[in-house]
DNA sequence: CCTTAATCCTGGAAGC
DNA sequence: TGCTTCCAGGATTAAG
């Protein structure tokens, strides 16, 4: 069982950053392992002498963006530094005083003026950062190719996502280009919720499934930001406390378990080349 | 249009 | 106990 930062995760981590870092100017970045980095490598890219503007957060990418002090190096657009935590990411604050013991899998160290730190740890490196001019140019590149936030995704833009393909619906909201935000545990938990089969054809789902998908979609996911996110293993948000969701979970990691509501034993296959569990009793 | 499989990577768990 | 093997997964790419 590995760890997934989908949107719950990544909108904690945003809210400890909002705190603990905006406002904050980057003294100096350490680069421990260049290859995380896509895009221009060079401290200047990475916020060095700048303040941190805000966080933004588009499904599971975060977006680090920077204000150029007048008159410093190259003053006018902001920066930015688009960050994907991938499976095993984390970024994290340490304030002034406390201390951090880089590892092998702490690859970027952002220092603060007034001590405090930033760092992103990634033992898999299926995460990385892509730096960019401008949050413009992140949003007219990368950021263009996803779909709606899972947050703010109208029925309408979600139905409209799912039914212009056969392919099955678990497939559809596994991609980002649908919906923006959602991975294999949540998906598999929204479409508990809904009673709707992981397999059915996306040309399959009616207006009112769309409806209940965004609903369910929406309480879902508020739920797990509440409860700090889904920790199986490696998650841990901006100050390092893990999440309480993965309590809660009613079909992810417990296949061959009987189901909460009929009681019937879950069932594991495979959709779009992910392990998925759900009930065939109460999902069709 | 769609699916599958390989790729990247590490560490936890299971098997012998 | 200490090996080896398998497996997890997000995103991308290639192949069928």
């Amino acid at each position: 069982m590995a760890f997934m930062p989908e949107l719950p995760e990544v909108e904690n981590v945003c809210i400890g950053l909002n705190r603990s870092v905006v406002g904050q100017t980057v003294a100096r970045v350490s680069v421990r392992r260049a290859d995380v980095v896509r895009g221009l490598c060079r401290p200047r890219n990475l916020l060095r002498g700048q303040a941190i503007q805000r966080i933004d957060r588009l499904g599971k990418q975060f977006a680090l963006v920077g204000k150029r002090s007048v008159g410093g190096e190259a003053s006018g657009s902001p920066a930015c530094v688009c960050i994907h935590l991938g499976m095993t990411g984390s970024l994290r604050f340490y304030p002034s005083g406390q201390r951090l013991k880089p590892d092998n899998h702490t690859h970027i160290v952002w220092q603060l003026e007034g001590g405090g730190k930033m760092a992103f740890r990634d033992p898999r490196r299926f995460g990385g950062l892509w730096t960019f001019d401008s949050v413009a140019s992140l949003e007219a590149s990368r950021w263009s190719k996803l779909g709606e936030d899972a947050l703010t995704i109208t029925p309408g833009k979600l139905h409209a996502g799912l039914t212009t393909t056969r392919r099955a619906i678990k497939a559809a909201l596994l991609d980002q280009a649908v919906v923006a935000g959602l991975g294999n545990i949540y998906v598999d938990e929204l479409l508990f919720g809904c009673g709707i089969s992981p397999l059915r054809p996306g040309s399959e789902v009616s207006r009112p499934d769309s409806r209940l998908l965004v609903r369910r979609m929406r309480a879902l996911l508020a739920k797990a930001i509440r409860l700090g996110g889904s920790t199986l293993r490696d998650y841990v948000n901006a100050t390092g406390q893990s999440g309480g969701f993965q309590g809660q979970h009613q079909v992810y990691g417990r296949s061959g378990e009987t189901c909460n509501i009929c009681g019937k034993a879950l069932v594991s296959t495979t959709i779009a080349g992910r392990t998925t569990v759900y009930c065939p009793g109460c999902q069709n």
